[in-house]
DNA sequence: TCAAAAGTGTTTGTTATACACCCATGT
DNA sequence: ACATGGGTGTATAACAAACACTTTTGA
């Protein structure tokens, strides 16, 4: 479902990985904020597992390193404007469900100098990533999150922190549909929750409790080329869900 | 409930307020990181009103209008720890609940030069503003939610997205108990979630719900004073709130 | 006809809701 | 005595959990 393809284009990097002598201020491209960086945690979903979408470091301090992908803040530009060209700079996607996270500034998080920096999250549809052919898949990659290479600086503590966050976030606010296809079946969604919550839940139950909420509406469209019966599409109805929220309902997995 | 005391202590703020000329960077005091600034949104129950403690900004650009309380972080000092000595000294609390709010960071937010602000939040008692004396009323004051002056940068942006986000919180996870004393009645804890939620309660079925949580623990204690039965007082358990919290459950009211 | 997943039904225990009721205390 | 809030009991309805079951489809 989700895979890495190969292109010719590079990902800058060299920026996070630049370092100075011991007493001068480190290189630093021409027109970025100093001391203040931008890391991008990107999960997907590949059939049953959540994955995470690392790069390889290519040089400078830390080379060969798997990193969380991040860099610079432009002067002129906002943060989260910052964010998504980062993500789009590496990935290809566009529009994505993107938002701020947390700030990690433990003061000797980075070696060269203090540097502070803004995590953001996303969560992408295998959808939205088929359109993307942004980075070369000898440098980057999606890793199951129960099975990360070390990482760079603090990008374990980033990282953890962003999964206990999704796992809180997907109980109460139905951002597990962005994991997803545009329309996608049941067993699709209740395959998500089970990834991410990591554990089994009973079919007919997790169907009722869904239904009952009435925020699918009914693609009337079968799953195509399956072998078995074909189960039914549905798509989130975000209208619905910001109606009933308006009045009062909670989303609860 | 909630009272500013008056005391020869002065409040800092003058280099949040300094301003360079045009062409060479402004003015900061030594030892801080340039372009990144702490800011404290506090909130206080005063009855069943949500206040907020504002500063009255001293010196420099801006004089004389209402802030959130905040300044600037120490070279070698964590973000927290830079978030609760700017708390401490300026109202005295010592140690509050001091949680990550966001990162705030549009361009032209600030009128010098870039600077991008992170904004953390905490919820104070009675009880502990109780043991303060740490401003001056002309400097400082609580205002109501609902009736604020108008505040300088981009604080309004930065308020309404802490009173969102508090209002969020406060249904899933039990930081209510931060308003109240630290030992309160089970109708106090009602009123709080009434003001709060906006609507009536049931007592017997609030008191079984809140109860089957076993997050409170008995003072063994009444109450004194008071003109009809004396109420059990309780203390929130925050190791037992850990533990269940590890083990899946979830608060809801 | 079999594997695989779709989808339904039913039983049982738990929880929410509504509301009636008694208890303790100061004035 | 009575007003005020403290605190309990209970009938009913709604819901969750567990699991057995039937249906559809492609290979």
């Amino acid at each position: 479902m989700i895979k890495t393809t190969t292109t010719n284009k590079t990902i800058k990097v060299s920026e996070v990985t630049s370092v100075g002598t011991a007493n001068e201020p480190f290189e630093l491209p021409d027109g970025v904020l100093r001391g203040l960086s931008i890391d991008n945690l990107i999960f997907g979903l590949d059939g049953s597992e959540l994955k995470v979408l690392l790069i390889k470091r290519g040089e400078g301090i830390k080379t060969g390193e798997w990193a969380l992908p991040g860099g610079w803040i432009n002067n002129n530009e906002n943060l989260r404007d910052a964010a998504s060209r980062l993500l789009s700079d590496l990935t290809g996607v566009e529009h994505p469900y993107l938002s701020q996270l947390k700030t990690f500034g433990k003061v000797s998080r980075f070696p060269a100098e203090r540097v502070v920096t803004i995590a953001y999250y996303a969560l992408v549809s295998a959808d939205d990533y088929a359109l993307t052919a942004g980075f070369s898949a000898s440098e980057a990659g999606w890793f199951d999150i129960h099975h990360l290479p070390s990482l760079v600086f603090d990008h374990h503590e980033i990282l953890d922190y962003g999964i206990k966050h999704l796992q809180q976030e997907i109980r109460h606010h139905p951002v597990g549909f962005k994991l997803l296809p545009e329309k996608f079946t049941l067993l699709q969604l209740q395959e998500l929750y089970e990834a991410i919550l990591d554990k089994k839940l009973d079919k007919p139950n997790f169907r009722r409790k869904i239904m009952k909420m009435k925020l699918l509406s009914d693609c009337n469209e079968k799953q195509q080329s399956v072998a078995h019966r074909a189960a039914n599409l549905y798509r989130f109805d975000k209208k619905v869900y910001q109606r009933l929220t308006q009045q009062g309902f909670t989303f609860e997995v």
